[in-house]
DNA sequence: TTGGAATGTCAACAAGACTGACATAAAATC
DNA sequence: GATTTTATGTCAGTCTTGTTGACATTCCAA
């Protein structure tokens, strides 16, 4: 698997392995200055990085089920359940039973929920706006594409379904 | 901060908040496709990711010290000893006394540190071949620019020295 | 109508981060 | 030479966020 010395395969035609290596420590230096606005807000509030989530893809998709929210999340119910349970307890989130189906919860943004989810990205967004100014439009264009690639197939399924905001 | 709204700022020329917002998506689910491959390794030796990283940084700087180690993970030196202590007793990982300054531990992987990290980073180098590939060269230019943009000044520091291996 | 499946909640536990206090050895400084 | 600073390691306790197991409710289909 590794492609190490001189020749290799036709795979690494234009990249080697000491120069993928150097990318996987930009992922993993990135990451960390994606997350590290946020995390400072949330420590004003005593949540974390899983409340962080929840907000995020709830404002994004109102209404959207626990189920779904387990799937885009990629935790298990019970750890989602207690960050949901503090957010609702808080009055930032609001649980409706289901109309059609009363075993499901819909999940809303209330409006200190929206408070805190646009103050979250904002933040966020700053830090990529900043980020996409110094890089340029093709390399924020390359970006997009290459992350789209790293995804697993199930993720890269809910991320398209989230392309265009609902009607 | 947020520019949402028709006119908007001149920052914001060729991006949208909206499509901020799906960049900050796509960097989310990258990263969990990104950490994936050596996870489900790791989970085989009772290892986590903190381990990974730490075995990481320091077959790519042999010899470093735990303080050089513990600026660059950015976790307290409590958290990262645990961690060490472990892959020392399992034979992973070897503390040598410094020659210079005795106070200091110059860290190496053993031959079976180097097995494990060998495995670990040839899965997580696959996946970014194969993304890098489908992408193509341009594409993965404008990905690490954007990358390196994203990162805090003092980490991207860190980046850059590791860029070129060491003599 | 009854039993299985889906959905969500509660309880207990584990990994890995954190802070704070303290110990030791070596280097640096006065 | 005595004192202070630096580098590292350790113990104890807490917090976040993940886990599994048990359970309640609701829906649906045999």
């Amino acid at each position: 698997m590794s492609e190490t010395g001189g020749a290799g395969g036709q795979a690494l035609l234009f990249l080697t392995d000491e120069q993928i290596r150097k990318g996987i420590e930009a992922v993993f230096f990135a990451y960390r200055g994606f997350t590290a606005d946020p995390d400072r807000i949330l420590d004003n509030y005593d949540y974390g990085r899983a409340h962080h989530r929840a907000i995020h893809f709830i404002n994004r998709s109102p209404g959207t089920t626990v189920n779904n929210l387990l799937s885009i999340l990629g935790v298990t119910k019970q750890s989602l359940n207690r960050v949901l349970r503090t957010l609702i307890e808080d009055g930032l989130v609001e649980s409706r039973v289901g109309r059609r189906d009363k075993r499901e919860r819909n999940l809303f943004l209330t409006e200190a929920g929206q408070r805190l989810e646009r103050e979250l990205s904002d933040a966020q967004r700053a830090r990529m706006r900043t980020a996409y100014r110094e890089a340029g439009p093709a390399a924020v264009q390359g970006f997009r594409e290459v992350l789209e690639a790293m995804m697993d197939p199930e993720l890269r399924r809910h991320f398209n379904r989230l392309k265009e905001p609902e009607p």
